[in-house]
DNA sequence: TTCCATCTTGACGTTAACGTAACCCTGAAT
DNA sequence: ATTCAGGGTTACGTTAACGTCAAGATGGAA
């Protein structure tokens, strides 16, 4: 059986964070650079713990929902600093509820687009249906996995 | 009573827009360069129809929920060319749909952030609660509107 | 040993999405 | 007559988020 991946000892390369997250190691270093990632080392080489990995995931999802690099680090540390004081506590957790309001407010802005584009595909299909039945997908068919990625790399 | 805004004969001009959806001339002038609004015009000046206020909206909401003004235009043309023939549609459709899915998924994400940032929440919560329950927000109170903009202009 | 793959650190290039400054026009107000 | 608020068009500047070399260390395979 394959090792557990989240083997608290399991560790990576660069690369293999890369390919498991389909982005390049001038990616992850620009992150490190920014302060987002703390990998440790083995000499020169980076060494990403399974810890790192979590946090990877957080940032590459932060960046499919829009936020930039800085709002995601402000994030991050906040996790971080559960410690700090209680005074800094207070104001992380207000941090927090704010950043949870403006997660729903986005969440009902693709809510919209969504139905916005549901509309229009109904009407499609509709227009469709009448004029040429034979190009609607058929009922049994399943839409092939797009090729176009979903979350364009390039920003 | 005041001017229904919907009202198909009403027109906007360039600073009215930009100070209802908090933007800048530039932004507008720039979003037209790259095809993704075409107002009137009135000698120079632009002129916006209902039409391009809802278009504009649709632009802005894109844009909160992180896509690029290519993506944008492309989604607007796709609107547009409810004409085109049935190939056409058809293709519409496809393009319809991947979009659909993908907001999907987008929404997933969100979904998972929110809830992280609930947990977390809670974690500090409590911890407060034991340590100064005064610096937790009263039962009463409510949040201030947040001074800092939930969806920040630079991207 | 030599080669190769894979890592590293600079450093410069690039694209998107505007900001900003310079200059012009125009109609209303002083 | 001039001032000025609002609009316009270049055109160059800026920031974020990387891409893309260049040049070097390293550890295993041929």
């Amino acid at each position: 059986m394959a090792l557990d991946l989240r083997r608290p000892e399991r560790a990576f390369t660069i690369r293999q964070l890369c390919l498991e997250f389909k982005c390049t190691p001038r990616a992850l270093r620009f992150y490190e650079d920014k302060g987002l990632l703390a990998p440790a080392r083995q000499g020169l080489n980076r060494v990403y713990s399974y810890k790192d990995r979590a946090q990877l995931q957080l940032i590459l999802r932060g960046k499919r929902v829009g936020l930039s690099l800085a709002e995601i680090r402000e994030i991050l540390q906040l996790y971080d600093k559960e410690d700090g004081g209680a005074a800094q506590n207070a104001k992380a957790l207000r941090r927090f509820k704010e950043r949870i309001i403006a997660f729903e407010q986005r969440r009902e802005d693709i809510d919209l687009a969504i139905a916005e584009l549901r509309e229009a595909s109904e009407r499609l299909e509709n227009l469709l249906a009448k004029v040429r039945p034979d190009l609607l997908p058929g009922d049994g068919e399943f839409l092939p996995p797009p090729h176009t990625v979903a979350y364009p790399r390039h920003v």
